[in-house]
DNA sequence: AAGCACACCTGCTAGC
DNA sequence: TGCTAGCAGGTGTGCT
């Protein structure tokens, strides 16, 4: 079976990085919003015209998966890929691909394109900062795992007396920001710790070698540009793929040998979804 | 209150 | 060969 790749961290990150170099500095001539569902919480087009149109595009920011488009004192655009979200930088008269939801015409002609066929992605006008100086709608995520700040004391204390099992505490955004299916699982494997133990009851080893694995894995994705696997989904703002596949672990790999100790990958659905791990290493 | 089930959605694939 | 059921998964909501 073909196994997807749906943007997590180290996808937004690359598209962030390619957003601050390419668009940053630009105005915003046009917004079109033309998807249905993809403008949430209070946007519509209108709305959007009115605060982008001839704004300059100060900087782009990353929050978790999301995308913060700054467009100078508190307005900002946020914009999350959901599963098959693309951000994508176009030439002037370039055919626009189907599903193409939201479009920012940018001063010299060029567009920068939303297209997400599964609108499960979201783009909406930020009503203003949290205390922390990010919209404050994205105030319920966790800890920005590559933030110099984030220590292992702060996972140790996020994860005490928690009962929920590892893996679906780390999908749920509210200790760490910006994991999904793919890393997690990855994360685990290399912690050598078992997806289903129970968060509250990890040695204090246990929770340094989580906190030294989530670093690792992301910061190695993101210097390989991201993930993109057997449905080539996932694109850079250039439409180019990732590079990270092959140092995938356990991730779609059911039935082969584990690169660390030689046992077998497997796969198990949990909660509607996946999880690859080797059960001879991971404790 | 935390943890879980479920809805949302399209493209692709396995299986009949 | 043509059709369809099932799977893939991030987030928000609502229930327990």
């Amino acid at each position: 079976r073909r196994r997807g790749t749906v943007p997590e961290l180290p996808e937004v990150e690359t598209v962030r990085s390619d957003l601050e170099r390419e668009v940053a500095g630009r105005i915003v001539r046009r917004v079109e919003a033309l998807g249905v569902r993809t403008l949430r919480r209070e946007s519509n087009p209108a709305r959007l015209r009115a605060r982008l149109q001839g704004r300059r595009l100060t900087a782009v920011g990353r929050r978790g998966k999301y995308l913060i488009l700054r467009f100078g004192g508190d307005d900002a655009a946020v914009v999350h890929l959901g599963m098959s979200g693309q951000l994508l930088w176009a030439a002037p008269g370039t055919p626009r691909p189907r599903h193409t939801h939201v479009v920012w015409d940018v001063d010299d002609g060029w567009e920068l394109r939303f297209v997400d066929p599964r609108t499960f992605g979201a783009v909406f006008l930020s009503a203003g900062p949290g205390p922390d100086g990010e919209p404050a709608e994205l105030a319920h995520l966790g800890a920005e795992p590559l933030d110099p700040r984030w220590t292992i004391e702060e996972l140790r204390a996020s994860l005490a007396r928690r009962r929920s099992r590892l893996k679906p505490l780390l999908l749920g955004q509210r200790v760490v920001a910006g994991l999904g299916n793919l890393y997690t699982d990855e994360i685990l494997w290399e912690a050598r710790l078992g997806p289903e133990r129970a968060a509250g009851g990890l040695t204090g080893r246990e929770v340094g070698r989580l906190h030294a694995a989530t670093r690792e894995i992301l910061t190695s994705a993101i210097a390989h540009r991201g993930s993109s696997l057997a449905d080539e989904q996932y694109r850079d703002l250039y439409g180019r793929l990732g590079g990270y596949r092959p140092l995938h672990r356990v991730y779609a790999r059911e039935g082969a040998a584990c690169p660390r100790c030689g046992g077998r990958i497997t796969r198990a659905a949990w909660l509607g979804r996946s999880t690859f791990s080797c059960a001879r290493c991971q404790g």
